[in-house]
DNA sequence: GTCACTCCTGAAAGATATTTTCGGTTACCT
DNA sequence: AGGTAACCGAAAATATCTTTCAGGAGTGAC
């Protein structure tokens, strides 16, 4: 049976965002107001709902294409799905944007309400598909190379001491010259990992081409499911996008977001290799229990 | 605005049962089949449910008119609806722990969870007072170091990256030698953030010790507020800390509510310095816009 | 500054789905 | 048995959705 509501809950909003750069304007304009007002949409034929946003049917239809429905009939149906969600009592909950002077508790409830959001889409988001065949390559995979750099540096980091704990071999390249020099010694049955919120950061996409290149498996964690990263990965792993505001720069849930993505690949690997992890990661935590003591007086 | 959703919840079914009577056989199929498998009968058309119901589309829409619904098309939508519910209302029961032979979306659904978890913990947890003491400090001082090891090293790291970005001077260390080295340049009105969940890392618990006595504001982020590293904070900052599982380190849930706290802190002191930071978080996402461009032909 | 190019955009044609019409059929009553 | 009324579905009519195509705005090269 084909699943048409694929994507449960609020994850409309979070596509919308995700999508919204590689969307033109009419297409923005469009996929605003479905995002904005899902159950006035879903009562919408496809030219109302043109002319309500002031376009064509034809746009109308790439939005709904571009949101990942086969056409306006199974995006309106997701639309009167969403809406009958909401109705039934889900709270909407739009929280402002964290301002000035926000006392201190306020900034903590928010934050940490954005973040919750900024895991729930990106779960929503997240190609299992792709992630499992990252999970196979990077399982199988003679040694590793994760490029990130700056906030995603430490995305990298985290993932790497992850899979180094289970016994995997891997490395993380924050310096783009190191990292293209390392990179050529890739070759196929090895894994290269590109972390990039933007999609776009030069330094972290020579490197993944060079390996993809070389044969490597390649995986890309970006927000930007169409950037030009993309175009050397095999793999791609969708972070989600919320909206940045000026005292939370986007840094902050991209971060969020790509750490889950990392746990995930973690985890799978780990119960991949269930045989091998499990002993290391018991020897690990043992090795590290000696420097965890008390105050010798 | 038109109503289109008349027939909230479960009605559907009701409606079906009291109007069979007054229905001949063709559409007694039809309702049955829409009563019984709402989900199913959305993804149908008209053409479709008729040949399922082995009548005809004349039939069909009528139907949908005694069911109070102006066509075929509204009841869909009002079937689509009815569909997201029920699949909506069916509990989440994420509650085991994840499993070796777990597929790999449970796996994204339940770490997503675990850690919206860790975050509604944390920020429950975590104590306005010490917080707002701790950013007071931090926004004042002359320079700041932060010490964390491993994991929590990373998020040592990522505390700093955003302190520079608003034109705080502020170190990481990992390096327990050059910590404590470090530390001894430290004096009142300078602050060192120590970061180690379990609170008994010494590696990251002597530097502070060193900061504390130089006169330096100390802070503790730990999971345990009654660890050794408490002993030389001014303020303690909680995470929390979740039950840890075979295939889910502590280190996972830890890194999450700790970067929560960063994250907090990073704010707190943004707001408070914010004729310096707005320019500088400016400044600095200009200087890396030219960092992320398209791949030159 | 101009030219060439790409990509966006909407109008209209084409395809599909829904609604209506209408005549045949069946069941029931007399 | 004949007549009547209601049911039913095939097909026409309509509405809706999708695709195609050509004009046009914006962009980069020269």
């Amino acid at each position: 049976m084909k699943e048409i509501f694929g994507s449960p809950g609020g994850s409309l909003a979070a596509k919308v965002r995700t999508l919204a750069p590689s969307m033109t304007r009419s297409m923005q304009r469009v996929a605003e107001a479905v995002a904005s007002d899902p159950a006035g949409c879903a009562a919408l034929t496809v030219t109302g709902l043109a002319e309500l946003t002031g376009t064509s049917e034809a746009t109308v239809v790439r939005t709904a294409r571009l949101l990942g429905y086969p056409g306006y009939r199974d995006l309106r149906l997701a639309l009167a799905g969403l809406a009958a969600q909401q109705q039934s009592g889900r709270a909407p909950a739009i929280t402002t944007d964290i301002a000035v002077d926000d006392p201190i508790a306020d900034v903590v409830t928010k934050l940490a309400y954005e973040e919750q959001q900024t895991l729930a889409d990106t779960a929503a988001g997240l190609d299992t598909g792709q992630l499992g065949a990252a999970v196979t390559a990077l399982a199988g995979a003679r040694r590793t190379d994760v490029y990130g750099i700056g906030a995603s540096g430490l995305v990298a980091q985290d993932l790497t001491q992850k899979l180094l704990r289970i016994g995997l071999i891997a490395h993380a390249h924050s310096d783009p010259h190191l990292a293209v020099t390392n990179a050529v010694q890739l070759r196929s049955g090895d894994v290269a990992i590109a972390i990039t919120h933007s999609g776009s950061t030069w330094d972290v996409i020579e490197p993944l081409r060079v390996a993809f290149e070389r044969g490597a498996t390649t995986v890309a964690i970006t927000g930007r499911p169409d950037s030009p990263v993309t175009q050397y990965a095999d793999h791609v792993l969708t972070t989600s996008t919320s909206r940045e505001t000026e005292l939370r720069p986007a840094a902050m849930s991209s971060r969020t977001s790509q750490l889950l993505v990392v746990d995930c690949l973690f985890v799978g690997v780990a119960q991949r290799t269930y045989e091998t992890a499990a002993p290391s990661l018991a020897a690990s935590y043992e090795a590290l229990a000696h420097r965890h003591r008390t105050n010798p007086r």
